[in-house]
DNA sequence: GGTGAAAGCACCGAGTT
DNA sequence: AACTCGGTGCTTTCACC
């Protein structure tokens, strides 16, 4: 895959992007010292490019009851069975993510949930697709987010 | 934490900024059948409540030339250090989140890098961190993510 | 809690340097 | 590639329901 280059504009747009996304393009172009037009015309080519996928928004889960967090290792009996059992775990609600993994665990999955009991539960789902031998779960008892835009800021300083 | 409450308009007005942040109010108003004004008063009420935390872009990271993804466990010596050593992960750029969690390790972090050499130096800063017994790594081989939009169904369902 | 209208801005393309 | 400018359309408020 092609590695895009951003420039310092581009980094800039970024960086205020991903802190609001409904940020005014002229307030961004008053704070660069660019025009508008400009800032519209670098998000365009970033959006392209395939570096700027989309928006969304960013929701407190805890808020809506759903303050239950956990990953779910998983063990398969044979692992030509992965792509079957990840199609399986990708159908039950509540899991966020999926991961085929090298190490400990075939597959590693992100659940959110409202409490332990519901957990239980999509712990079951996952404990009863075909060909899963056992799960591993780790609660989580606090998440402690390194921002994206960190993590931007670090990949401009390696450009 | 108090759960507040969404009615079907909430749901379908989060349902679609889930999906791009940026899609004007106007249009919103028009597919749900109600005022652009009764839209703006909806979104501002569910970030007062704090549902809607901000709004972020979606990047490619690939694209960016960071298409490695790792999940390292930690082991700690004694748990007790665990808000000190959360600390110093922190610190470190290209952790993108950090759990302290129960079972087998204490904690348990995401790490996003350029490739397996960079992801290396990565680990070993980990592994540096005083208090850090050991480290255990399970490099993604392949990420299934399960957006935000079908949680969001699967949490209006439950309403 | 919703509406519709109106004022003020923002978007975004065309034309220019 | 970036700027200015202008038509079009979006946001946001407010008096009224």
């Amino acid at each position: 895959m092609a590695k895009f280059r951003l420039d310092e504009v581009d980094h800039q747009i970024l960086d205020i992007l991903i802190d609001n996304t409904r940020t005014p393009f002229t307030d961004i172009a008053k704070r660069l010292n660019v025009s508008a037009g400009t800032v519209h015309v670098r998000v365009r080519k970033m959006e392209e490019a395939g570096i700027i996928v989309g928006s969304s928004l960013t929701l407190n889960y805890r808020k809506l009851g759903y303050s239950f967090i956990a990953y779910v290792g998983v063990f398969l009996q044979k692992t030509s069975q992965t792509k079957f059992v990840l199609e399986r775990i990708n159908e039950i609600p509540f899991v966020t993510v999926a991961h085929v993994t090298t190490g400990k665990f075939n597959i590693f999955c992100k659940i959110r949930a409202r409490n332990t009991e519901h957990a239980k539960q999509i712990i079951f789902e996952l404990d009863d697709i075909e060909g899963v031998y056992r799960t591993e779960t780790m609660i989580s008892l606090e998440e402690s987010l390194n921002d994206k835009k960190r993590l931007m800021h670090s990949i401009f300083k390696e450009m």
